[in-house]
DNA sequence: TATTGTTATACTCTATAACTATA
DNA sequence: TATAGTTATAGAGTATAACAATA
């Protein structure tokens, strides 16, 4: 099916070339905010516990799409940072229970809407059907991923 | 213009969400073969050469969306590593001459085509019209991004 | 034995600051 | 003075490998 394979190939290099560019503009706008002072991975990892409270660090490894051992450095970052609470599991004592503290709450809050914010201004003026097509083709990418992009090592 | 700006902030977070997804698939996929060994920024900077063959550092920086500082060690990197070659500009002396080497070129090609591989089989089986909005969405993406997402610092 | 999690090590990415050289 | 580029320093992200503790 050449046709298909065109477009699959026209995905992919889309992707590989547009991902960058807003990720850097993320980026700049979060550390433009030293008071903030997040990274992209350790506001996934807020945004993470703020849905599952209560997680475990495979949990977040397996959200964050990195090793145990690179969410283990991620959560013993935040938790240093009194972000993010880590305690024992009584019933399952190898597994720790990971959650927001208060700070974390409110930085996570900052943090999202500053990040929103930026991403809105680069994409203000654009037609609302453009909003909506760009909208939708980010979905289906998504519901793409989150079924088939488990790590694979 | 409640309607547009709720689209505005769906749009925002269906792009923090998706785009860390898709990264981590094509770095797991580079990393997978050691023989190649290229970062995403390292093929991005090699994908510039390739399209911008002599481009400077200050152009390189830019296209990568990092500070010249940033792009200068990458490029050391890719020096040593002999993918491409820094050499002076005889007329512009402050300037450098970044080019390509045959190996850079082999690598790239093989890099380019193991990720676009990678990601085409995530988008495998997906209908045309899917894969058709998708790319769309994401041209637009980039159409905006090319326009505005220079660097603020 | 399998799973959960941590630590040690090593790279890369990235920025800011300070610097040199050229225009 | 302004621009092009480098280097030093620092911190984060990431992996692999080796390990401890628990199931």
């Amino acid at each position: 099916m050449l046709i298909s394979e065109t477009s699959v190939e026209q995905c992919a290099g889309s992707i590989v070339e547009t991902l960058p560019l807003f990720l850097r503009l993320i980026r700049a706008e979060l550390r433009r905010h030293p008071r903030l002072n997040l990274s992209l991975p350790q506001l996934r990892a807020l945004v993470y516990l703020r849905d599952q409270p209560g997680a475990s660090a495979s949990g977040m490894a397996e959200y964050l799409g990195v090793t145990r051992a690179t969410a283990s450095t991620t959560i013993e970052r935040l938790v240093q940072r009194e972000l993010i609470t880590r305690t024992d599991d009584p019933q399952e004592r190898r597994r720790v229970v990971l959650n927001l503290t208060e700070a974390g709450h409110r930085q996570l809050e900052q943090a999202s809407t500053i990040a929103q914010e930026r991403v809105a201004e680069a994409l203000a003026g654009l037609s609302p059907s453009r909003l909506r097509r760009i909208n939708e083709g980010l979905l289906l990418l998504q519901s793409v991923l989150h079924t088939r992009a488990g790590i694979t090592r």
